[in-house]
DNA sequence: TCGGTTAAGTGAAGCGGTTCAGAACATCCT
DNA sequence: AGGATGTTCTGAACCGCTTCACTTAACCGA
């Protein structure tokens, strides 16, 4: 490997062009040479297979081109999904994506949001933080965050792609309340220590004014783990007619734990899911789940990162996605 | 973003400490200077919180601690599995993962790969590629690079991580033979233009073997589009009574195919998909699919690029990772 | 004709580290 | 005692690009 082949450097081409080196840097930039020089440059470099490097342009101008990508955890079908468009949507953009993700635990996603920083990325995605958490505020006085599912605090981000969850939650519990469903699991991601997550907020209310009997578990994205949580919240007394879950991957982990305890979906347990996933339609039998537009909510926030590092107007922007119930097989009317 | 707040520099802590910038880039990576003085410069890095620029080490050094993985589709779900557990282990080792997809065009992975190689990474992790494209050997003269799937030509790759198709294949096609299937179609994602992929050719060999009518076609990652694929080879006449996929994911557009054109899987077609991914376990019936220990494969993997990096011992490693078929419900006896 | 603009291009100083050659000093061996 | 050897640390030259301040030359209007 990198055996001693030269790298053509920004002097070569000065060199071969009959410029200096300030010459060429502004040429192949296409700013303050004459167009004539531009040419003349252009060709050159492209003869010789000049490729600018990376690194030194970063050190020198300060910015490298590249987006952190940070979700709480990879293990999630829909974040896989999130972080594989974004770097489509960055490449187009001609920027990279360093993608992190923090395995499930929180404190780890903060160490390595600072990390990120550290790393000298332009701007940083997050998905789903703790809102409540004013680190996240303070990072975003270092570099470019955009926000997605949840709101910073204080004039941070410079930027919100907010699920609209309140009215995510209501439609799920009124869709099961009307299926006569009045004992209700719900199953979210582990998230702030705290526990005040708006999400959970939303349920509390939501249930208070259906009437419902509602127990939010935390359940993790791994599905051999939602799995174990499921199964628990699934084996015990008083056992739920519904769960709703606030990923398709950790409501995967209640088919799994339903066909292990041999409970039918949705003869004896109605489920709804989060995300949509495509694969989620296939699933036995089809997940009723809530689905967003991904890409365009991906194509917002990758947006609002790079108008931020292009040093355009700083005006915070904040977009809400509506979910979208897709009413599958999964949700029946409660048997008696 | 990036407020005129002055990052701490080496020099920064070098005149804290009354030693030479010199000094405290050894002390910090434990080289060169007295126990003492490390111990120091330790202390006064910590209490300045310093932290050394990446980018300008990785100027001076010639390593960026990056390693670039690319892979043919990020539509695949077991890529993106991949992609995922490999920038965990990355991450592990102090490296971060450069992750880029090709969306299913040779071409565009030929052009991604030099770019990431421009990137200056380290090394480069190549999920399926086309070996028989001399371009990739010629790469591997620039950059670390292992392969995962297929194996290079020539002594380019520093490493290689194989699956072993070609009993993949033949116990696929012996499990369907035995099942009473004759007419089967295979596919499998689009590769090499030149058609001639190894993994085809063990297709053609056991199909003879076996006295199969085998039909190979190619078939893109994404869901929709595979589906699209299926739907044609499932409304043909002569409709093949199974059908075996190189990817779970092209197996997912097989059961849509199926669905649409009311056909039941395992009744009136045998499914076998490739990769076992983990929710193909949850599907309407369960997916027969091949499992490899990818945990295992990805941390092989990740090993061979690392110790390429850290120059050792520069013996090629190819390791062969045996397929392991789950047999689940999506297969059965053709009905006659 | 001449000062004033403007456009095109140059030189050199960084960016923040790493690393090589050598200085300074102590230690060892004969 | 004196050269050989070793250890610890320093100075300065890079790595390859960007960018600021400045020079040159061309052009302009009065």
């Amino acid at each position: 490997m990198s055996p001693p082949v030269k790298r053509t450097t920004i002097r070569d081409v000065a060199d071969a062009a009959g410029v200096s080196p300030a010459a060429v840097s502004y040429a192949l930039r296409g700013i303050q040479v004459s167009e004539e020089t531009q040419e003349r440059v252009r060709r050159v470099a492209s003869d010789l297979g000049y490729e600018a490097n990376p690194i030194a342009r970063a050190l020198a101008s300060g910015r490298t081109g590249m987006v952190g990508i940070l979700g709480p955890s990879l293990e999630d079908l829909w974040q896989q999904r999130l972080v594989a468009e974004a770097g489509r949507v960055l490449l187009a953009h001609e920027h990279y994506a360093l993608i992190l993700d923090a395995g499930g635990d929180p404190m780890r996603q903060r160490v390595l949001a600072t990390q990120l920083r550290d790393q000298q990325v332009d701007g940083l995605i997050l998905s789903p933080v703790d809102p409540s958490d004013a680190f996240w505020s303070e990072l975003a006085e270092s570099v470019a965050i955009v926000s997605i599912g949840d709101a910073l605090p204080g004039r941070g981000a410079v930027g919100e792609v907010l699920f609209d969850n309140r009215t995510g939650v209501r439609n799920a519990l009124e869709h099961l309340h009307a299926l006569g469903h009045r004992r209700i699991a719900v199953l979210r991601p582990p998230g702030s220590p705290t526990n005040d997550r708006p999400a959970e907020i939303y349920v509390g209310a939501e249930a208070e004014r259906l009437e419902l009997d509602v127990d939010v578990v935390s359940a993790p994205y791994e599905l051999q783990k939602a799995t174990d949580v499921a199964r628990t919240v699934l084996a015990g007394t008083g056992r739920p007619s519904a769960v709703f879950c606030f990923s398709d991957s950790i409501a995967y982990g209640v088919y799994a734990a339903a066909r292990e305890l041999e409970l039918r979906i949705p003869g004896d347990l109605s489920v709804i899911g989060y995300d949509d996933h495509p694969v989620s339609i296939l699933l036995a039998p089809p997940l009723t789940s809530f689905s967003w537009d991904t890409e365009r909510l991906v194509d917002v926030a990758v947006g609002m990162v790079l108008s931020a590092i292009d040093g355009h107007p700083r005006r915070r922007r904040r977009v809400v996605i509506e979910p979208n119930l897709r009413e599958r097989a999964s949700t029946a009317r409660r048997r008696r």
